[in-house]
DNA sequence: AGAGGCCGTCCGATAATACCGGAACCTTTT
DNA sequence: AAAAGGTTCCGGTATTATCGGACGGCCTCT
């Protein structure tokens, strides 16, 4: 479980700066408790991170600092597939008024990369960076479903397969039966699979050999998406928007 | 010069990440010449940034990964003047045509939180995170402005005068003479002292007490920046949207 | 106002481990 | 084919991260 790095010191640098996120900032002993290590050490690894511009301390508390900003923004924008699909995503939802989100596959998450916000977009959880595991996606089944199959496989077994409501896909079998039906059909769905209430339909950005690089989706209440809506006209207005990207993708 | 922190092995680790981001990815030697340390010691630190999920590797380059993406997205939208100002960017960017900005001070260092970009905009070097030192842009000079003179000198002590263009302040009481100016008028100029070309106005948004929280900011073109919209029009812009913000802080 | 508890910071000894040289390995070049 | 340049692996050693303990500040409760 607890991997094995070479570095430790700097894993545990990483694992406070984690916990600092979570609790969206903290103290030193509240550190101490949640990596469960004494507030001595804790404290020294606090200050070498503020020292170095990564925490800021305000009143007793460390935060996140915006250093991290510009190594986050770089490492999207080193993505030639979000420039390329960031205005096309925005289109998609000012067109459907709903929620269009971006997402990529790294290191067996997948992750947000952006999104955008239509005029009836309920709030959401979701934010940029937001790391899920691929199944409890549509976004995420998409990319699986245009990726080989020993990868996805590899994938699994590193992350298994958690469940986070009543109907996430938690047997692998019936994963790859999905799978196959979203490769042939070209879309996937979401039913309430992350959070409750909320539908969403997702189509593959693929390169020249039919790998999914990414993958686009819309999302919404149940009560917007339902019937033509939801099984033809967003799937095919989806399609349209990956296709599009595509295309922007091999001439660049 | 090389500042003692308790964890070295985590300041390694971070300059490593900070070299990354600098070349926007290298391979092992590449980094170990910039941080000069053997190269099996970089290797070292690369593995266990990427095994946690810091890095990715692709064909032999290590790059930022994503992870950081949330790490930044919450250090900024903690900053309730980054929500409230948003909008306000927004709009100040849809009406002048121009680059709107938004700044904030963090660790003696402008931090450019935000932009927006007008229909008119020029491409700029400018983006999400960036950090400069405080006299070379309008913004900081605003932020400068409304502190406490010791607060100043101390920032000025932490990172001195560096000389960016040949038109930067370099002269400590020549920059105090600038500010005690722009705290009389309520707003600051930038005239190519950060980048050829381009002029800049910045007013600052305050507390209560009259201190600087952040700044916002027009900036274009020479050519566009001159007579009553360099003089008046844009000044006048820019402070109401600087008070609107402020407004809003209070109430929220 | 005083006492007690909690939390953050500092210090120093010691055991752990980061560091680095060197060797093996892989890939590309000539 | 072999050399060059890069990356990865390994293990000894000296550095250093770690952690217990002590100090001091702050808030709370009596």
């Amino acid at each position: 479980m607890s991997s094995t790095v070479p570095v430790k010191a700097t894993k545990i640098s990483l694992e406070i700066v984690e916990v600092l996120r979570e609790r969206n900032g903290a103290g030193v002993s509240e550190v101490a408790a949640h990596v469960d290590k004494p507030t001595s050490t804790v404290h020294d690894h606090l200050r070498t991170l503020t020292q170095e511009g990564y925490l800021v301390k305000e009143d007793g508390e460390y935060y996140i600092s915006t250093r991290f900003l510009q190594l986050g923004d770089q490492a999207r924008s080193r993505k030639k597939v979000f420039e390329i699909a960031r205005p096309e995503i925005v289109e998609l939802a000012e067109e459907t008024g709903e929620h269009a989100n971006l997402m990529i596959e790294e290191h067996g998450l997948g992750v947000f990369l952006y999104k955008a916000r239509g005029i009836d977009a309920v709030q959401l959880d979701t934010h940029a960076g937001m790391r899920v595991p691929l199944q409890t996606t549509a976004l995420g089944k998409t990319i699986m479903a245009f990726r080989p199959r020993d990868e996805v496989e590899a994938i699994l077994d590193r992350h298994g397969l958690p469940k986070v409501t009543e109907s996430t896909i938690a047997d692998r079998d019936e994963l790859f039966d999905v799978l196959d039906r979203v490769a042939e059909r070209g879309y996937a769905y979401d039913d309430e699979e992350r959070v409750k209430g909320m539908r969403c339909v997702a189509a593959p950005i693929t390169d020249e050999t039919d790998r999914a690089i990414a993958a686009v989706s819309v999302s919404g209440p149940k009560s917007r998406m339902q019937s033509d809506r939801f099984t033809d006209e967003i799937p095919e207005r989806i399609r349209r928007c990956a296709n599009v990207v595509e295309v922007n993708l091999t001439y660049s």
